[in-house]
RNA sequence: GCGUCCGUAGCUCAGCUGGAUAGAGCAUCUGCCUUCUAAGCAGAGGGUCGCGCGUUCGAAUCGCGCCGGGCGUACCA
């Protein structure tokens, strides 16, 4: 990265000038103690290392400093010019043309990192139960997860996704239940969910089950046997998530079942080694684990008076068996209404004798919904609004976008009729057409056309195979005349290495979604200020490489966020 | 009460491990289509970085305490 080159020359020349005496009582330079960034005004350089933080061991003011690392560097090469404390620096037209050329030649690699530490790593997010559709807040976590596994596969990572099915346990019962009542109701029987509150929580009388119950009575005999009804139920839910997530470029490499978590005797065995560990114990009727003992608040039940477990006696043993899957790290993507389990499911696998610090639990914040301006909350209302609404109101591409914009940590704000528009106040647009208008150029290049305004034919200035021989025998010298226009351009492009590096080590995709809407201003900038064919060969040349460049990287941004990246709008 | 996330321009949000006049998009205002997509561009205005104290040469950023909001606080999943 370029960055780097910058921070690994100054560092050199830090240490030269310790050896030489000249960083006044300075004697070790700690590595990490400079860090590039960009300076705040343009005209001072493309990159800039603050050298203040070495003023407290040097003991000297802060321009004398820069002043001293500076004599070691090599000013021409780096055009380097100091102001106060800070070491500026410029690229230079080779960096430039190195930067394209490198886009040119890595293709779909570029921006991969090199030398960095790889994980086999396990990504669970969704995670739903199957009773019933997908809310807005799954959208999110289906979105962010599967958007965060493509970042860290092209980080260099070999990630597992996978989706937790908790199918086991007394919702499904309540499944069961629900859709006796409305095979009844199909029946004709006046028969209805009860009214009474606390009484209705042990069913969902959400509509969705009428289908269900169509569905079911065209295939089977009415029946009230409820294992029946609450499988068939269950099935059928399962099947209609599974059929969202492909529609929603979502891809899981296994839906673990929490059922068989209990058949094969997997929870059976953690609870045993919990138990052989000492740290479960008996009170009024039921078994505890102390938690307590590993941070969290208080000690939890593991097995209720009437001996069924709990929640999260399977949670246990499947995080278990994550760990003794192999991976050398576990992320969850929970909502933030799970933060409480953070601390107990960590304390069960230290308890465990596993290391708790590879499981990583990415709590999100929820989603808010914006009709009209108004925010209205998810809830279990009647007219509650789910996750396949949602893609059909403003399709795959909006949600998918809008859903990775933000930081996990803050809520998000889903403005419908914002997310439909298809003009600039839509960021998916915005970049999406950016990536469009590249592709046009590109087209006009080998295409003849015709003028919108004369009514002309413009003859295409290139033909198929210069254009192919211009892919794919880049020769960057083309550039020469051009990159110092197109500076700012070239720059972001080279960001993007950068942008995959922080998005996949610090876990966030929305700075994918920032880059993205960045390298598209710069090349809508770019556009309507340099005409790219024009009748003078080689610059129209030189120009359409820094279009296809731009269109690459774009594509891959998109590509990542699983945006498809349109070539006509 | 306790835990946790958040509080930066009218709105939605960036601001990396503290550093040069606090940034972007939308909205508002002013310009730009005889030329490759104006779904675009150029420019302008707009901020006590919730409040206070502390650490530091230096704080939107770190610590503590308030204030305001979201979520959680089950032998539910």
């Amino acid at each position: 990265m370029l960055k780097d080159l910058f921070l690994k020359e100054t560092e050199n020349a830090v240490n030269l000038a310790i050896k030489n005496n000249t960083l006044g009582q300075m004697t070790e330079y700690t590595k990490g103690s400079l860090s590039v960034e960009k300076p705040k005004n343009i005209n001072f350089g493309d990159f800039a290392i603050n050298v203040s933080s070495l003023a407290k061991s040097a003991k000297i003011a802060p321009p004398q400093i820069a002043n001293a690392i500076c004599d070691n560097l090599d000013k021409d090469k780096y055009g380097v010019n100091i102001v106060g404390g800070f070491i500026n620096f410029k690229v230079n037209k080779e960096i430039l043309c190195n930067i394209v050329d490198e886009i040119f030649k890595k293709g779909e690699n570029y921006g991969k990192p090199e030398n960095v530490k790889t994980e086999k790593i396990n990504l669970e997010y969704v995670s739903a139960n199957p009773t019933g559709p997908f809310h807005i807040g799954h959208g999110r976590w289906a979105a962010m997860g599967s958007a965060l596994a493509n970042v860290l596969k092209f980080y260099g990572h070999d990630v597992y996704q996978e989706f937790y099915i908790n199918d086991a346990g007394s919702q499904i019962q309540k499944l069961g239940n629900s859709l006796l009542i409305r095979l009844k109701q199909e029946k004709g029987e006046n028969i209805d969910f009860p009214e009474d509150e606390i009484e209705r929580k042990n069913y969902y009388p959400g509509e969705y089950l009428i289908p269900v119950a169509k569905k079911f009575l065209l295939e089977h005999e009415y029946t009230e046997d409820i294992k029946i009804l609450s499988d068939f139920a269950k099935k059928e839910m399962e099947r209609l998530q599974r059929e969202l997530l492909e529609n929603f470029r979502v891809h899981f490499d296994k839906f673990y079942s929490e059922l068989d978590l209990h058949t094969s005797g997997k929870v059976e065995t953690s609870y045993k080694k919990l138990q052989e560990s000492g740290k479960l114990y008996e009170k009024e009727g039921a078994i505890w684990f102390k938690s307590s003992e590993y941070g969290d608040d208080e000690d939890r039940v593991i097995k209720k008076a009437d001996g069924s477990n709990t929640y999260l006696t399977a949670d246990i043993a499947y995080h278990k068996d994550k760990m003794d899957r192999g991976f050398d790290r576990l992320i969850n993507i929970w909502g933030a209404d799970h933060h409480g389990y953070v601390a107990r499911v960590k304390a069960s696998l230290e308890a465990l004798g596993y290391d708790s610090t590879k499981l990583e639990i990415l709590l999100g914040q929820l989603v808010n919904l914006v009709i009209n301006g108004e925010q209205t909350r998810m809830g279990k209302r009647k007219n509650m609004i789910t996750l396949d609404d949602l893609i059909e109101e403003v399709g795959v591409d909006a949600t998918r976008f809008w859903m990775c914009m933000r930081d996990i940590n803050n809520t998000l704000d889903f403005d419908i009729e914002l997310a439909k528009k298809s003009t600039d106040e839509n960021p998916v647009f915005y970049v999406q057409y950016a990536h469009a208008r590249a592709c046009s150029i590109l087209r006009n290049a080998i295409n003849d056309r015709i003028d919108a305004h004369s009514g002309e034919t413009v003859k295409a200035p290139l033909s198929q195979d210069e254009f192919d021989n211009l892919v794919k025998n880049f020769d960057k010298s083309i550039l020469d005349d051009e990159v110092e226009n197109a500076k700012k351009l070239i720059l972001k492009l080279e960001e993007f290495k950068s942008t995959i590096i922080n998005s996949a080590e610090n876990r966030t995709v929305y700075s994918i979604c920032r880059y993205v809407q960045e390298l598209a201003a710069d090349f809508h900038s770019f556009y309507n200020a340099t005409r790219v064919i024009t009748d003078n060969k080689q610059s129209t040349l030189a120009r359409l490489s820094l279009v296809y460049a731009v269109k690459s990287v774009i594509a891959l941004g998109l590509n990542i966020l699983g945006v498809s990246a349109p070539e006509k709008m």
